[in-house]
DNA sequence: GTGGTCTAGACCACT
DNA sequence: GTGGTCTAGACCACG
C-alpha cells in the first residue's frame, strides 16, 4: 500500500500526522486495544522527523485517546472512539459549519454545484 | 457601526484581513472602482500594526483585485468580483468541498444534523 | 492626435512627463526657443495633478534645460539638444548598457533574438 | 569570497537581493534543490533586517521558483530555472528591449559606440 | 493626506 | 537552528 507523503501547507506536519491518525481511527482502520505503529517506522515511512511524529502521538495522549505503555508502544484506549466521534462531531457542527454554509452562499453555489462536484472534476 | 475586531487564532491577521475585504467584495459592500480603506485608517481602526494591514493589502494587489494609485489610495480593479468570484468557486469545489464531505461522512453526520445546526446553537 | 496617456509604474509620474519631454527634445519635435506647453494644459492634457507637472518642469530647469519667463512660460534653452544629448550619452554607455549586456549573457540571447524581437512581437 | 553589499538606489533593497538570487540561479550557482542561504545569514551578511531578506525570499516563493520547508530553510524548486529563463526572456524582448531600441536610435548610438563600451570603462 | 520601504527587536512554531 | 508573524517607530516619495 502506497502511502500520501504529501502535506498541506499552513498546518503543522504533526497536526496533519495527528489528524491521519484520528482519521484512521475512526474509519475503523485503528481499532481500540491496537497498537500505534512505531515512532521509528512513521518517521521512515512518511520522511519526516522522530520528533515531528512523538509531538503528534503526544497530543493524542493528552487527548487521553492513546496511551504508552513503557517498552511497548502506544495503544488506542478503549472508548476512545466513541468519545472522538462525539467531540468532533460538536465541534464541526458548532465551529466549522457555520463558515463553511457562510462561505457556500457567498459564492452562490447551489446544492446542486455541492453534488455535482461530488464526482470527479470532470462532469 | 461596530466593528468586529475579534481575531481567530491560527490564521495570521494579515490573512484575515484579506479575507475580510475579500468577504465585503463578494458581498458588494465593496465595488469596483471604491477606494479601499486607508491603510492608516485600518490600523487604528482594528488596533493593528500599519505594516500589518500593508501586507494584507499587498496581497490582494498580488491576487490582481486591487490597484495601488500613489499619493492617492487603493482602488478595486474593474472586473475583480467576477474574477475572484469565479477562482474562489472553483478553489472552494475543488479542494475545500471534498474534504468536507470527507469529514462529514467519517462523523456519520446526517442531513438532518447539518439542516438542524443552521438554526442557531441552542435549539 | 492622440496622447498616451499610459503610465509604467514604478517610476513616479512626473519623472515619466519629464522623460516625455526630454524625447520630444532629442527627437526634434521640441525645437530650442521654443515653448513648453502650459501646465494646465498638460495637467488636464494627461489628467494629472498640475503640481506634478510642475515638479516635471522644474527639474528640467535644475537640469539647466529649460527656462522660465516669468508671465510668459517655460522655454527650451540655446543648446539644450547638445548637452542632453552628450550626458545622456555617456550616461547610457557607462550605466546602462552594461546591465544590459549583462542581462543578454545571462539569458542566452542571440543577435537573432533581439533582431527578430525588432519587428513586432510575433514572428 | 568577497561579498557586493552595494546597493543602487532607485530599486528597494528587497528587489536588488530577488534579483541576486535570481542570477545566481541563471548563473547555475545555486541549482535546483540547493537551499538558499539563511534569512539569518543574508541579513547579517549584508548588514540588512532580516525582514528585508524575507520579504525578497517571499516573492520568490510567490513566482513559484523556491519553496519554503519550516524548520529547515528555503529551497529551490526543482524546473524553477528553466521556467525562470523563459519568463525573463519573454518579458526582457517584449519589455525591455524594445525601449532600449528606442534610447539607443535617439541618442543616436551606432553599434560601434556599443562594442566599444563593452571592453571597460576608459579605452 | 496617501502608499512604500526599512530598522530594531520580540515572540512563536517547526524540525 | 529554521522560517513566520507582529510591533513601534522612522523616513521617503507622491499627489
Amino acid at each position: 500500500m502506497k502511502v500520501d507523503r504529501e502535506w498541506s501547507d499552513g498546518l503543522p506536519i504533526y497536526r496533519q500526522l495527528r489528524d491521519r491518525v484520528v482519521a484512521m481511527m475512526l474509519d475503523g482502520i485503528l481499532k481500540e486495544g491496537d497498537p500505534l505503529p512505531s515512532v521509528r517506522n512513521v518517521a521512515a515511512e512518511y520522511r519526516v522527523n522522530p520528533l515531528t511524529v512523538m509531538k503528534a502521538y503526544e497530543s493524542l495522549v493528552d487527548e487521553g485517546l492513546v496511551e504508552a505503555r513503557r517498552g511497548l508502544g502506544m495503544f488506542i484506549n478503549a472508548g476512545a472512539r466513541a468519545r472522538l466521534l462525539e467531540g468532533e462531531k460538536q465541534r464541526f457542527l458548532e465551529e466549522e459549519w457555520p463558515k463553511i454554509r457562510e462561505t457556500i452562499e457567498r459564492l452562490g453555489l447551489t446544492p446542486d454545484d455541492l453534488l455535482r462536484a461530488r464526482r470527479g472534476k470532470k462532469p
